[in-house]
DNA sequence: ACGTTCGGTCTCATTTCGAGACTGAACGTT
DNA sequence: AACGTTCAGTCTCGAAATGAGACCGAACGT
Protein backbone atom coordinates (compact mmCIF):
# COMPACT_ATOMS: atom_id res chain seq x y z
CA UNK A 1 0.00 0.00 0.00
CA UNK A 2 1.38 3.63 -0.74
CA UNK A 3 1.38 5.52 2.12
CA UNK A 4 -0.30 8.25 0.87
CA UNK A 5 -3.50 5.89 0.14
CA UNK A 6 -4.12 6.46 4.13
CA UNK A 7 -5.72 9.58 3.95
CA UNK A 8 -8.77 8.23 3.24
CA UNK A 9 -9.08 6.23 6.39
CA UNK A 10 -11.88 7.42 8.63
CA UNK A 11 -9.33 8.25 11.28
CA UNK A 12 -8.22 11.53 13.03
CA UNK A 13 -4.80 10.44 13.69
CA UNK A 14 -4.07 9.00 10.38
CA UNK A 15 -5.20 11.90 8.16
CA UNK A 16 -3.27 14.07 9.93
CA UNK A 17 -0.15 12.03 9.84
CA UNK A 18 -0.52 11.96 5.91
CA UNK A 19 0.02 15.42 5.82
CA UNK A 20 2.40 16.32 8.39
CA UNK A 21 4.01 12.52 9.77
CA UNK A 22 6.79 12.30 7.55
CA UNK A 23 10.25 13.00 8.94
CA UNK A 24 10.89 16.65 8.23
CA UNK A 25 7.24 18.62 8.54
CA UNK A 26 7.04 18.76 12.20
CA UNK A 27 10.81 19.67 12.61
CA UNK A 28 9.61 22.63 10.01
CA UNK A 29 6.94 23.73 11.90
CA UNK A 30 8.92 23.79 15.09
CA UNK A 31 11.17 26.28 13.61
CA UNK A 32 7.97 28.27 12.36
CA UNK A 33 6.83 28.44 16.17
CA UNK A 34 10.28 29.63 16.98
CA UNK A 35 9.88 32.25 14.22
CA UNK A 36 11.61 31.42 11.19
CA UNK A 37 10.09 32.71 7.83
CA UNK A 38 12.66 32.17 5.13
CA UNK A 39 13.35 29.51 2.82
CA UNK A 40 17.10 30.00 3.58
CA UNK A 41 16.91 29.71 7.07
CA UNK A 42 14.48 27.03 7.23
CA UNK A 43 16.89 25.61 4.92
CA UNK A 44 20.24 26.60 7.12
CA UNK A 45 18.55 25.54 10.61
CA UNK A 46 17.35 21.79 9.33
CA UNK A 47 20.07 20.97 6.74
CA UNK A 48 17.36 19.47 4.78
CA UNK A 49 17.98 19.64 1.04
CA UNK A 50 15.94 22.47 -0.91
CA UNK A 51 13.95 20.51 -3.01
CA UNK A 52 12.73 18.32 0.05
CA UNK A 53 12.44 21.76 1.50
CA UNK A 54 10.21 23.04 -0.99
CA UNK A 55 8.29 20.43 -0.88
CA UNK A 56 6.94 20.29 2.43
CA UNK A 57 6.73 24.06 2.73
CA UNK A 58 4.36 23.76 -0.31
CA UNK A 59 2.52 20.99 1.31
CA UNK A 60 1.85 22.49 4.13
CA UNK A 61 1.02 26.10 2.38
CA UNK A 62 -1.48 23.67 0.66
CA UNK A 63 -3.19 22.53 3.51
CA UNK A 64 -3.14 26.00 4.63
CA UNK A 65 -1.14 25.46 7.63
CA UNK A 66 1.38 27.91 6.40
CA UNK A 67 0.72 31.16 4.38
CA UNK A 68 3.29 32.00 1.86
CA UNK A 69 3.14 36.40 1.74
CA UNK A 70 6.04 38.78 0.24
CA UNK A 71 7.68 40.03 3.45
CA UNK A 72 6.19 43.82 4.12
CA UNK A 73 9.49 45.26 3.69
CA UNK A 74 12.62 43.59 1.45
CA UNK A 75 12.20 41.55 -1.65
CA UNK A 76 11.77 37.60 -0.34
CA UNK A 77 8.84 35.42 0.82
CA UNK A 78 7.69 34.42 4.26
CA UNK A 79 5.72 31.13 5.10
CA UNK A 80 4.15 31.80 8.54
CA UNK A 81 1.43 29.82 10.26
CA UNK A 82 -1.89 30.34 10.28
CA UNK A 83 -4.15 30.04 13.11
CA UNK A 84 -4.92 26.25 12.18
CA UNK A 85 -1.26 26.01 11.91
CA UNK A 86 -1.04 27.43 15.20
CA UNK A 87 -3.10 24.88 16.96
CA UNK A 88 -0.35 22.10 16.10
CA UNK A 89 1.36 23.37 19.26
CA UNK A 90 -0.19 21.11 21.55
CA UNK A 91 0.85 18.53 19.26
CA UNK A 92 4.90 19.44 19.48
CA UNK A 93 4.27 20.04 23.42
CA UNK A 94 3.02 16.49 23.66
CA UNK A 95 6.11 15.18 21.84
CA UNK A 96 8.36 17.20 24.37
CA UNK A 97 6.74 16.10 27.76
CA UNK A 98 7.63 13.08 26.77
CA UNK A 99 11.22 13.43 25.32
CA UNK A 100 11.89 15.67 28.48
CA UNK A 101 10.46 12.16 30.57
CA UNK A 102 12.49 9.88 28.04
CA UNK A 103 15.77 11.36 26.54
CA UNK A 104 16.95 13.96 28.53
CA UNK A 105 19.16 12.27 30.76
CA UNK A 106 21.02 15.85 31.26
CA UNK A 107 17.64 17.41 31.99
CA UNK A 108 15.73 19.14 29.43
CA UNK A 109 17.27 21.33 26.56
CA UNK A 110 14.61 24.34 26.90
CA UNK A 111 11.78 25.39 29.47
CA UNK A 112 8.91 26.35 27.90
CA UNK A 113 7.76 29.00 30.49
CA UNK A 114 4.51 30.52 30.85
CA UNK A 115 5.50 34.21 30.37
CA UNK A 116 3.10 36.18 32.50
CA UNK A 117 2.57 33.09 35.08
CA UNK A 118 0.37 35.36 37.78
CA UNK A 119 1.85 32.66 40.35
CA UNK A 120 5.18 32.75 42.06
CA UNK A 121 7.30 35.11 39.87
CA UNK A 122 6.91 33.15 36.86
CA UNK A 123 7.84 29.80 37.04
CA UNK A 124 5.28 27.72 35.99
CA UNK A 125 6.30 25.51 32.68
CA UNK A 126 3.44 24.47 29.78
CA UNK A 127 2.73 20.67 29.93
CA UNK A 128 0.41 18.64 28.07
CA UNK A 129 -2.31 17.10 30.16
CA UNK A 130 -4.86 14.63 28.87
CA UNK A 131 -7.96 15.23 30.46
CA UNK A 132 -11.90 14.55 30.46
CA UNK A 133 -14.25 17.54 29.03
CA UNK A 134 -16.70 16.76 31.22
CA UNK A 135 -15.10 15.68 34.92
CA UNK A 136 -11.48 17.50 34.25
CA UNK A 137 -9.92 14.30 35.69
CA UNK A 138 -6.60 13.58 33.94
CA UNK A 139 -6.92 10.40 31.86
CA UNK A 140 -4.71 8.04 30.62
CA UNK A 141 -4.79 5.11 27.75
CA UNK A 142 -6.93 2.77 30.06
CA UNK A 143 -9.05 5.11 30.73
CA UNK A 144 -10.83 5.43 27.36
CA UNK A 145 -13.11 3.82 25.23
CA UNK A 146 -13.15 4.21 21.48
CA UNK A 147 -16.58 4.48 20.12
CA UNK A 148 -17.56 4.39 16.69
CA UNK A 149 -18.76 8.75 15.92
CA UNK A 150 -20.58 10.64 13.21
CA UNK A 151 -17.48 10.10 10.90
CA UNK A 152 -16.91 6.55 10.73
CA UNK A 153 -20.91 6.63 9.59
CA UNK A 154 -20.28 8.59 6.41
CA UNK A 155 -19.97 6.78 2.70
CA UNK A 156 -17.71 8.42 0.36
CA UNK B 1 22.71 16.08 6.36
CA UNK B 2 21.22 12.35 6.88
CA UNK B 3 18.12 12.66 9.05
CA UNK B 4 19.68 10.11 11.73
CA UNK B 5 22.02 13.28 12.55
CA UNK B 6 19.56 14.99 14.38
CA UNK B 7 19.53 12.77 17.18
CA UNK B 8 22.10 14.57 18.80
CA UNK B 9 20.07 17.65 18.83
CA UNK B 10 19.84 19.17 22.19
CA UNK B 11 16.12 19.16 21.70
CA UNK B 12 13.13 17.16 23.56
CA UNK B 13 11.33 17.59 20.06
CA UNK B 14 13.78 16.33 17.37
CA UNK B 15 14.95 13.47 19.82
CA UNK B 16 12.05 11.54 19.62
CA UNK B 17 10.90 12.27 16.48
CA UNK B 18 14.03 10.53 15.13
CA UNK B 19 12.83 7.72 16.68
CA UNK B 20 8.85 7.56 15.61
CA UNK B 21 8.61 10.60 13.07
CA UNK B 22 8.50 8.69 10.33
CA UNK B 23 5.93 7.86 8.08
CA UNK B 24 4.76 4.52 9.90
CA UNK B 25 5.78 4.46 13.57
CA UNK B 26 2.93 6.27 14.99
CA UNK B 27 0.28 4.20 13.19
CA UNK B 28 2.12 1.39 14.28
CA UNK B 29 1.53 2.58 17.97
CA UNK B 30 -2.05 3.58 17.04
CA UNK B 31 -2.76 0.08 16.64
CA UNK B 32 -0.95 -1.08 19.52
CA UNK B 33 -3.19 1.17 21.76
CA UNK B 34 -5.82 -0.70 19.76
CA UNK B 35 -5.02 -3.69 21.22
CA UNK B 36 -3.15 -5.61 18.03
CA UNK B 37 0.10 -7.34 19.46
CA UNK B 38 1.01 -10.02 16.42
CA UNK B 39 3.08 -9.55 13.53
CA UNK B 40 0.57 -10.36 10.79
CA UNK B 41 -1.82 -8.53 12.64
CA UNK B 42 -0.14 -4.79 12.23
CA UNK B 43 0.78 -5.95 9.08
CA UNK B 44 -2.83 -6.93 7.48
CA UNK B 45 -3.55 -3.78 9.58
CA UNK B 46 -1.66 -1.21 8.12
CA UNK B 47 -0.41 -2.70 4.45
CA UNK B 48 2.90 -1.98 5.42
CA UNK B 49 5.62 -4.30 3.55
CA UNK B 50 6.78 -6.93 5.94
CA UNK B 51 10.52 -5.67 5.39
CA UNK B 52 9.30 -2.11 6.73
CA UNK B 53 7.16 -3.39 9.72
CA UNK B 54 10.12 -5.69 10.95
CA UNK B 55 12.79 -2.34 10.56
CA UNK B 56 9.89 -0.44 12.58
CA UNK B 57 8.94 -2.66 15.20
CA UNK B 58 12.58 -3.53 16.09
CA UNK B 59 13.48 0.52 16.21
CA UNK B 60 10.57 -0.18 19.13
CA UNK B 61 11.83 -2.86 21.03
CA UNK B 62 15.37 -1.19 20.78
CA UNK B 63 14.42 2.02 22.39
CA UNK B 64 11.55 0.13 24.84
CA UNK B 65 9.01 1.42 23.48
CA UNK B 66 7.31 -2.41 22.83
CA UNK B 67 8.38 -5.19 24.12
CA UNK B 68 8.53 -8.79 22.30
CA UNK B 69 8.20 -11.54 24.67
CA UNK B 70 6.40 -15.17 23.68
CA UNK B 71 2.51 -15.69 23.71
CA UNK B 72 1.67 -16.98 27.21
CA UNK B 73 -0.49 -19.35 24.80
CA UNK B 74 0.33 -20.05 21.27
CA UNK B 75 3.64 -20.15 19.16
CA UNK B 76 4.05 -16.51 18.16
CA UNK B 77 5.78 -13.37 19.58
CA UNK B 78 3.71 -10.44 20.64
CA UNK B 79 4.77 -6.66 20.63
CA UNK B 80 2.91 -4.68 23.41
CA UNK B 81 3.82 -1.28 24.90
CA UNK B 82 5.86 -0.90 27.73
CA UNK B 83 5.19 2.12 29.87
CA UNK B 84 7.49 4.55 28.14
CA UNK B 85 5.58 3.57 25.09
CA UNK B 86 2.63 4.15 27.14
CA UNK B 87 3.01 7.56 27.69
CA UNK B 88 2.91 8.22 23.82
CA UNK B 89 -0.42 8.44 24.05
CA UNK B 90 -1.13 11.60 24.66
CA UNK B 91 1.16 13.07 21.29
CA UNK B 92 -1.35 10.39 19.41
CA UNK B 93 -4.60 11.90 21.48
CA UNK B 94 -3.42 16.05 20.60
CA UNK B 95 -2.65 14.47 16.69
CA UNK B 96 -6.30 13.36 16.72
CA UNK B 97 -7.82 16.65 18.36
CA UNK B 98 -5.98 18.55 15.71
CA UNK B 99 -7.75 16.11 12.87
CA UNK B 100 -11.24 15.98 14.72
CA UNK B 101 -11.08 19.87 14.53
CA UNK B 102 -9.53 19.85 10.83
CA UNK B 103 -9.77 17.33 8.95
CA UNK B 104 -12.88 15.73 10.16
CA UNK B 105 -16.17 17.46 8.38
CA UNK B 106 -18.33 14.96 9.06
CA UNK B 107 -17.76 15.06 12.73
CA UNK B 108 -15.08 12.97 14.43
CA UNK B 109 -14.96 9.02 13.31
CA UNK B 110 -14.08 8.30 16.37
CA UNK B 111 -15.43 9.12 20.04
CA UNK B 112 -12.67 8.88 22.78
CA UNK B 113 -14.95 8.05 26.07
CA UNK B 114 -13.91 8.77 29.65
CA UNK B 115 -14.61 5.04 30.48
CA UNK B 116 -16.03 5.70 33.81
CA UNK B 117 -16.63 9.13 33.59
CA UNK B 118 -18.32 10.19 37.54
CA UNK B 119 -20.52 13.13 35.59
CA UNK B 120 -23.83 12.82 33.58
CA UNK B 121 -23.93 9.04 32.23
CA UNK B 122 -20.16 8.74 31.02
CA UNK B 123 -20.38 11.18 27.91
CA UNK B 124 -16.85 13.05 29.12
CA UNK B 125 -14.63 12.87 25.87
CA UNK B 126 -10.78 12.97 26.39
CA UNK B 127 -9.01 16.27 25.07
CA UNK B 128 -5.51 17.26 24.89
CA UNK B 129 -4.86 20.73 26.89
CA UNK B 130 -1.71 22.89 27.19
CA UNK B 131 -1.59 24.10 30.80
CA UNK B 132 1.08 25.86 32.88
CA UNK B 133 1.73 23.63 36.03
CA UNK B 134 1.75 26.63 38.01
CA UNK B 135 -1.39 28.47 37.62
CA UNK B 136 -3.27 25.62 35.67
CA UNK B 137 -4.11 28.18 33.06
CA UNK B 138 -4.99 27.31 29.47
CA UNK B 139 -1.73 28.13 27.15
CA UNK B 140 -1.17 28.77 23.26
CA UNK B 141 2.42 28.68 21.83
CA UNK B 142 1.83 32.98 22.90
CA UNK B 143 1.91 32.49 25.87
CA UNK B 144 5.06 30.64 26.24
CA UNK B 145 8.91 31.76 26.25
CA UNK B 146 11.07 29.25 25.56
CA UNK B 147 14.40 29.47 27.81
CA UNK B 148 17.68 27.60 27.91
CA UNK B 149 17.89 24.36 30.23
CA UNK B 150 20.32 22.21 32.02
CA UNK B 151 20.00 19.73 28.81
CA UNK B 152 21.49 22.17 26.56
CA UNK B 153 24.84 22.83 28.58
CA UNK B 154 26.36 19.78 28.88
CA UNK B 155 28.89 19.00 25.96
CA UNK B 156 28.70 15.46 24.41
C1' DA C 1 27.90 47.37 -14.71
C1' DC C 2 28.66 44.43 -10.94
C1' DG C 3 28.17 41.44 -6.86
C1' DT C 4 24.89 39.75 -3.49
C1' DT C 5 20.85 37.65 -1.78
C1' DC C 6 16.62 35.65 -2.57
C1' DG C 7 13.42 31.59 -3.59
C1' DG C 8 13.26 28.13 -6.69
C1' DT C 9 14.83 24.37 -10.31
C1' DC C 10 17.58 20.71 -12.07
C1' DT C 11 20.52 16.52 -12.27
C1' DC C 12 22.48 12.48 -10.47
C1' DA C 13 24.01 8.94 -7.20
C1' DT C 14 22.29 6.82 -3.10
C1' DT C 15 18.90 5.22 -0.02
C1' DT C 16 14.48 3.80 1.14
C1' DC C 17 10.53 1.61 -0.02
C1' DG C 18 6.50 -1.72 -1.63
C1' DA C 19 5.26 -6.07 -3.42
C1' DG C 20 5.35 -10.47 -2.89
C1' DA C 21 7.76 -14.91 -3.13
C1' DC C 22 10.22 -17.68 -0.05
C1' DT C 23 12.09 -20.05 4.44
C1' DG C 24 11.97 -22.73 8.52
C1' DA C 25 9.84 -23.64 12.95
C1' DA C 26 5.73 -24.95 15.57
C1' DC C 27 1.45 -27.01 15.74
C1' DG C 28 -2.97 -29.80 14.54
C1' DT C 29 -5.18 -33.43 11.95
C1' DT C 30 -5.46 -37.67 9.88
C1' DA D 1 4.65 -40.32 9.79
C1' DA D 2 2.70 -37.26 6.31
C1' DC D 3 0.41 -33.25 5.34
C1' DG D 4 -1.49 -28.55 5.57
C1' DT D 5 -1.68 -24.30 8.21
C1' DT D 6 0.01 -20.42 10.66
C1' DC D 7 3.60 -17.84 12.26
C1' DA D 8 7.55 -14.38 12.17
C1' DG D 9 11.12 -13.31 9.51
C1' DT D 10 14.24 -13.00 5.01
C1' DC D 11 15.24 -12.08 0.24
C1' DT D 12 15.06 -9.95 -4.37
C1' DC D 13 13.83 -6.51 -7.60
C1' DG D 14 11.89 -2.49 -9.68
C1' DA D 15 10.01 2.02 -8.24
C1' DA D 16 9.98 6.09 -5.51
C1' DA D 17 12.02 9.31 -2.30
C1' DT D 18 16.02 11.62 -0.85
C1' DG D 19 20.59 14.45 -0.26
C1' DA D 20 24.02 17.14 -2.30
C1' DG D 21 24.96 20.77 -4.67
C1' DA D 22 25.25 23.21 -9.12
C1' DC D 23 22.47 26.31 -11.49
C1' DC D 24 18.79 29.99 -12.68
C1' DG D 25 16.39 34.50 -13.00
C1' DA D 26 14.59 38.39 -10.33
C1' DA D 27 15.32 42.12 -7.09
C1' DC D 28 18.28 45.06 -4.83
C1' DG D 29 22.43 48.13 -3.45
C1' DT D 30 26.61 50.35 -4.86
Amino acid sequence: MRYEELADEPCSITRPLVIFGDRWTLLILKYSFAGIRRFNAFQNALGISRSRLLDRLDRLVEHDILTKQPAAVGAYEEYRLTPKGHDIYPILMAIRDWGDTYMAADGPPVHYLHRECPNAGSTGEAHVRLECDSCGNELTARDITPTPGPGLRVKH
